[in-house]
DNA sequence: GGCGAAGCTAAGCAAGCGCTTAGCGAAGCG
DNA sequence: CGCTTCGCTAAGCGCTTGCTTAGCTTCGCC
């Protein structure tokens, strides 16, 4: 936690270890559809047609159309705790909540596809599996929860209401998911906004 | 507009002009449907037997399922705006932001079920009707974004980015309806603490 | 008291859904 | 070569979907 800045504001999001070819295909292929339409309005032929596939071969690398989501969310979700993690680095509370926001929204803007899916499409989860991302979202809120209550403790920052100030901070970041398109500006500067925004909201 | 508070932070939000008394339980049942599924994910027959009918009954009233989607997304729409509207009051740029942040975040706290549906559901919409409620999103942005705007231009407000400010303000709010169910605190105490944020965010 | 309109239901239709089955060709390997 | 495994397709199954049709009852109204 907070040590050396890894240097990257939103980590490569990747998905080489997703092998053969044909499964990443139809992985990413899903993750469109699924940011586009949603869950439920997206078909399983649709998936297989932009993978370039015949809609069976999607059973030939996922069990099921839900699985294809849970695997989405849950390298998201994870890949959203470790920027959260990354960016957790600074010599005061103020100046690691500001790195922490700019690195959580940019990321969310740059990967906006995921990020719907990963905030938007939790209800089309199986319950276990909606369990097992509920893990990783906790974790998430630790991790903002935990700079402002370093900062309340050490007196340099202004936190009336932990919680509900967590929340706020992470709905700042979150909802750019929503209505994020790569014409509303740059994720780099968003993140740079926001992370200003998000210290005035605290600062003594 | 800013002129007298009417007083309520929320408006009641009543379907007494829905008429017969059928059609407006077929709303009511839809508004909770898809709150909790998505429209996607709901069936007719779902709001049918929610409003204690037979699945054809519903044609009699409504001509589609996104004829009734579209009915409550453009009245929830108009409600917003309206409590915007009513909640620009105050003698300076400060009073009236804070006034509107904590009414528009008290109302998607409060009717967190139609603001699902208001925010969420866009892409489910006909291109006609999306352009309808479009019209409606605009204003409820103008309205943050002017008094902002009035802020920068007396000096009393400090906003380097009008547009992403805005957008900020709005997310903040709006994000509310993503998380909010009434176990995490009321809404008038939810507003409060909002507002106060938003005002951190702007003051010089 | 006859009659049309309003509000509803039972039944069902065409289309599309997630997913399965059967089988084919290419690659890997003894 | 002979045989298995892997990745894939064509076809289609059982089911659910949004919506329609035909017909029933209840009501107001002249």
């Amino acid at each position: 936690m907070h040590g050396v800045n890894v240097s990257a504001i939103t980590s490569p999001l990747v998905w080489e270890h997703v092998q053969p070819a044909a499964a990443r295909r139809l992985l990413t292929g899903a993750i469109d559809a699924f940011a586009e339409r949603g869950f439920q309005a997206t078909t399983t032929r649709d998936i297989a047609s932009r993978a370039g596939m015949s809609p069976a071969a999607l059973y030939v690398h996922y069990p099921s159309k839900e699985r294809l989501l849970f695997e989405i969310s849950r390298y998201g979700h994870q890949a959203a705790l470790d920027v959260l993690r990354d960016a957790d680095s600074g010599d005061s509370p103020a100046e690691r909540l500001r790195s922490m926001v700019e690195a959580f929204t940019a990321w969310h803007a740059e990967h906006h596809t995921i990020a719907r899916v990963v905030q938007y499409e939790l209800a089309a989860l199986t319950p276990e599996h909606l369990a097992e991302v509920a893990t990783i979202r906790r974790a998430i809120s630790a991790q903002i929860e935990q700079v402002l209550s370093d900062g309340v403790a050490d007196g340099s920052l202004a936190v009336d209401d932990l919680p509900g100030t967590t929340l706020a901070v992470l709905s700042l970041s979150i909802d750019v998911a929503r209505w994020y398109t790569p014409h509303r500006g740059d994720p780099a500067a968003l993140g740079k906004l926001y992370a200003e925004l998000a210290q005035r909201m605290v600062q003594t």
